[in-house]
RNA sequence: GGACCCGUAGCUCAGUUGGUUAGAGCGCUUCCUUGACACGGAAGAGGUCGGUAGUUCGAGUCUACUCGGGUCCA
């Protein structure tokens, strides 16, 4: 059983990987018992492969996935992916572009035939990655939003959603990107502020010589304005009220309107109205009943209601009409002008307002369930304050626009009739229209939202609308974890898809991620080339340590900032581990002690050596039993980085650092397997147990090479997590221990002050009273060995031998120095006297506030009193140690 | 304009109902290659918790204001 020097992860993980997925560990069966547990994964776009925010995602799931499997529950984990529409679509056009060929070339039909293609290849590295970095999905559930099964779902929610008028086609304002020739949702749009222009250019009043000054940010939709707007209550032009004005450059007499979206105080305090380029000009439009006059059309060009300017590009165009203007003397001034521009989220485009007919979701019947669900407490956020971005969001939702002119994606399930006019909405292909009986019907072109089909994935995926096991076992799901910045894309959608097709809510809680941030806080992105591949830092790291890394610095909803230094000490991490199994090997094999595990139990407690329990024993067992209950709870709580961190000083810190160098002295060649080894075994058996969530192919390794043929669980992956019992508590071992721990440090710290070599033993003598006293001569080897002296041990009023002392409260160290080597002793006793003189000045104030000690709680000043006799005491010590060495 | 978050050691960050000398990792200083581990061990240095005012016996923790940084929505 030996193991390399060296922890090298890549020696073993993908073999692991491969095992697990084998043997069908976590392959889900809803007719097991035990409570259901289900998590749906965050369906990544198929054309992308995992970055680094994803492994994040992914390992705070697979922690809570194998923790609460090894906690009994029935659990269920779906893997699937996402056929990401629009992003799709321009990532397979922009590959064929390479070979001059556009999808219309292809036609749409061989085009899907190419998405598909792509989509094989590049699910299947996001497959590959799943693997590597541990993921415990149950691949036999895999998913894929395109799926007939799904597709079936997206059919079936939007016929009911139809029928009962909450889908609906219309003309309305959308925003359009002319690159990508389709429209998108408000959520598919960025604003960037940028430096633009203000145009004040001079409009005619007709049958007069005045001229009304209207500002602008987009000087080309003039020629499509159909009105000029003032506000009613705005003195400077209540005599202009009910007349026209001329537009330039295009001659039509035009309204001047009053309303309120003029404000008096922007600008001139006019603003012209183009019902065709302009949300707030559609919605004016509406509301004075004004005529659309479509200047720009899809392709972002002039139409021929440009007249002259028709068939320009849009920037060109305004180009053109400021230079007209600018000659015919009207353009009267620009002043510079910050304006947020709108740009399509996938392409960069800035995206044209025009109007268009789509289909739509009535938003309003939809959301008040959905706010209902998260105000009531039945779906939680965590951390909490994430539900204000949903309701601020939810409380504010306009109708959402989910017809996009894309060939990728869900085809909209309507025909529409070429004799009637009307559309028919099926869940089956019709072969005649429902309204004329008609035989001419052509399907939409359209396909649906990316979203909307991935709104219907906690259920989607698990059979629905069908009546199944599954969707009856895990549904709702228990946990949804995903990054902020999908909040409204996705979660939102979710729950008010999931109420309406189910009637239940899609999941309890709902747990919030940072996103990971480059070592300069940006966001990582392709455009920035910052992306980092999971499997180059598992490739570096080790798979384990990585997933350390990002646990421990992932408190909820907080970004992290990566960088390589928290992979180092993370693999540093794992080396220790491995290193201590290593050294338990090796001495197993000295000591004639074959592979041995303890029963499988949630808990245990040390077993005596020769009718005693040794004080380690009985320490580490408390430390296990306590890191088992904080493990629990923060994992309850959702607090991983806490648990990361416990269980981190727990091994190394504790087991590690103190109990491995207090149980070495214990062991004995050709000893046999004795109770020493029992209770070491058991606790590093259990310790890594408490690890796996975390870690799952080292401890996995370390486990079976330890349990080997032992009649245990094929898997560490299926044991038992450890749990909280009372019965291993131990005060008084702690205490013990920690009071060990304070004479061997003393006795380190006073040779390190003394700079005196570690190598050479030194005499070293204690004074103290009997409890300590007797645990000093318990403990004497441990001393010995572990601050390299040789201890006398005495009463706590004997006479103590002159030398460099360390004092505390419960007793006097003296070590054995010559007084050459005692200088930097002083300085050190003089500050420790500076600092507890200025602890005691201000816990002594305190004690004597009347008013502290009316209200404080007696708890608290119990505890204040005893410390301040402490200080006292420690300071009368140090005072007198400090004598003595003057006098040496 | 609305909402939210952050500002604690040189760096990255913990610090859950306010309570006794504020912690971790990295980095830094000194020493140590003693058969688990130098991806290690030992001992250290380093913080008036952004600022001001307030509530309180007591504030990193609560409140108000303020400065600085960030995110989302409009």
């Amino acid at each position: 059983m030996q193991l390399e020097k060296v922890y090298e992860p890549q020696r073993f993980e993908a073999h692991w990987a491969k095992w697990w997925e084998e043997s069908s560990l976590f392959a889900a069966d809803p007719s097991k018992p035990g409570e259901a547990f289900s998590i749906a994964i965050p369906p990544p776009n198929v054309t992308g492969s995992l970055h680094f925010g994803h492994m994040l995602e992914h390992t705070l799931m697979d922690m809570n996935v194998r923790w609460n499997r090894m906690s009994g529950k029935n659990v269920l984990w779906t893997p699937g992916m996402d056929h990401a529409g629009i992003a799709t679509q321009m990532v397979v056009e922009r590959d064929l572009a390479k070979q001059n060929i556009s999808r219309h070339d292809l036609g749409r039909v061989e085009f899907e035939k190419k998405v598909w293609e792509w989509k094989e290849q590049s699910g299947g590295r996001i497959e590959e990655q799943m693997r590597q970095i541990g993921d415990s999905v149950d691949w036999t559930r895999s998913r894929f939003t395109m799926d007939e099964g799904l597709s079936r779902a997206v059919r079936e929610i939007f016929v009911r959603l139809y029928e009962r008028d909450l889908i609906y086609r219309g003309q309305y304002m959308v925003n359009w990107c002319p690159r990508c020739n389709t429209a998108l949702s408000d959520l598919e749009v960025n604003h960037e502020d940028t430096a633009g222009s203000l145009w004040h250019v001079r409009y005619p009043v007709v049958g007069s010589d005045e001229f009304l000054v209207v500002a602008t940010t987009r000087p080309e939709t003039m020629l499509g304005d159909t009105a000029v707007a003032i506000n009613a209550a705005d003195e400077r032009y209540v005599h202009l009220h009910g007349k026209t004005v001329r537009l330039p450059l295009v001659g039509r007499e035009i309204p001047i309107i009053l309303d309120d979206m003029a404000d008096p105080e922007f600008g001139t305090g006019v603003v012209k109205v183009t019902p065709a380029h302009d949300p707030n000009d559609f919605e004016a439009g509406k509301r004075h009943n004004l005529p659309h006059v479509k200047v720009i059309n899809e392709a972002g060009a002039m139409t021929a209601e440009a007249g002259a300017y028709a068939g320009l590009d849009r920037f060109e165009a305004r180009k053109k009409v400021l230079g007209d203007l600018k000659e015919a003397g009207l353009l009267e001034k620009l002043t510079p002008h910050n304006l947020p521009i709108s740009m399509c989220q996938r392409c960069r485009t800035i995206v044209e307002p025009l109007v268009s007919t789509q289909w739509f979701v009535k938003m309003k019947p939809l959301a008040a369930p959905a706010i209902a669900a998260v105000e009531d407490g039945s779906i939680q956020f965590i951390p909490a304050n994430f539900a204000n971005t949903y309701f601020e969001w939810m409380n504010n939702i306009r109708d959402w626009c989910i017809s996009r002119q894309l060939w990728w994606g869900h085809r909209i399930p309507a025909w529409h009739c070429a004799t009637c006019g009307k559309a028919t909405v099926a869940r089956v292909e019709p072969t005649v229209c429902a309204h004329c009986g008609s035989a001419s019907i052509e399907q939409d072109t359209d396909v649906l939202d990316t979203w909307f089909s991935s709104g219907l994935w906690p259920f989607s995926t698990l059979g629905w609308p069908d009546k199944t096991a599954d969707l009856d076992r895990y549904y709702p799901t228990s946990l949804l974890i995903t990054g902020y910045d999908i909040i409204f894309f996705w979660v939102a959608r979710m729950i008010f898809m999931g109420i309406e097709c189910t009637g239940k809510i899609p999941f309890h809680k709902v747990y919030i991620h940072g996103l990971v941030r480059d070592a300069q806080r940006q966001k990582m992105s392709k455009t920035k080339e910052n992306v980092i591949d999971p499997l180059v830092m598992t490739a570096k790291y080790g798979t384990d340590a990585t997933r350390m890394s990002l646990l421990l610095g992932a408190p909820p909803g907080t970004d992290i900032i990566f960088t390589e230094d928290r992979m180092e000490s993370s693999r540093a991490f794992a080396n220790k581990i491995w290193n201590a199994a290593r050294f338990l090997f090796l001495n197993m094999e000295r000591a004639g002690v074959e592979a041995w595990v303890p029963a499988e139990q949630e808990s245990y407690l040390p077993e005596p050596v020769n009718g005693v329990v040794t004080l380690e024993d009985r320490w580490i067992f408390s430390r296990l039993n306590a890191c088992a209950t904080q493990m629990n709870k923060a994992l309850n709580s959702y607090r991983f980085h806490d648990a990361a961190q416990i269980v981190w000083t727990f091994f190394w810190r504790e087991f590690c650092d103190w109990y491995v160098e207090m149980k070495k002295l214990k062991f004995e060649e050709g000893s046999g397997l004795n109770a020493h080894w029992r209770n070491i075994l058991t606790v590093f058996e259990s310790a890594l147990r408490l690890l796996h969530p975390a870690m799952p192919f080292l401890t996995e390794e370390l486990w079976q090479r330890l349990a080997a043929g032992h009649g245990r669980k094929a898997s560490i992956a299926i044991s038992v997590y450890p749990q909280p019992n009372g019965a291993a508590d131990d005060e008084e071992a702690e205490q013990q221990m920690a009071q060990l721990q304070e004479i061997i440090s003393s006795a380190r710290n006073l040779r390190a002050d003394a700079k005196l070599d570690p190598k050479e033993p030194l005499d070293a003598a204690i004074y103290a009273a009997g409890p300590v006293a007797r645990l000093a001569e318990q403990q004497r080897e441990a001393i010995e060995r572990l601050a390299n002296v040789k201890l006398t041990v005495s009463a706590a009023d004997a006479v103590r031998t002159t030398g460099p002392m360390r004092s505390t409260p419960e007793f006097d160290l003296v070590l054995a120095v010559s007084a050459a080597q005692l200088g930097a002793l002083k300085g050190r006793l003089e500050k420790e006297i500076v600092d507890l003189n200025k602890v005691i000045v201000s816990s002594e104030r305190q004690l004597s506030n009347e008013d502290f000690l009316k209200k404080a709680p007696e708890k608290v000043l119990e505890g204040m009193r005893a410390k301040l006799a402490d200080y006292h005491a420690q300071r009368e010590k140090s005072l007198k140690a400090l004598a003595s060495l003057a006098g040496a």
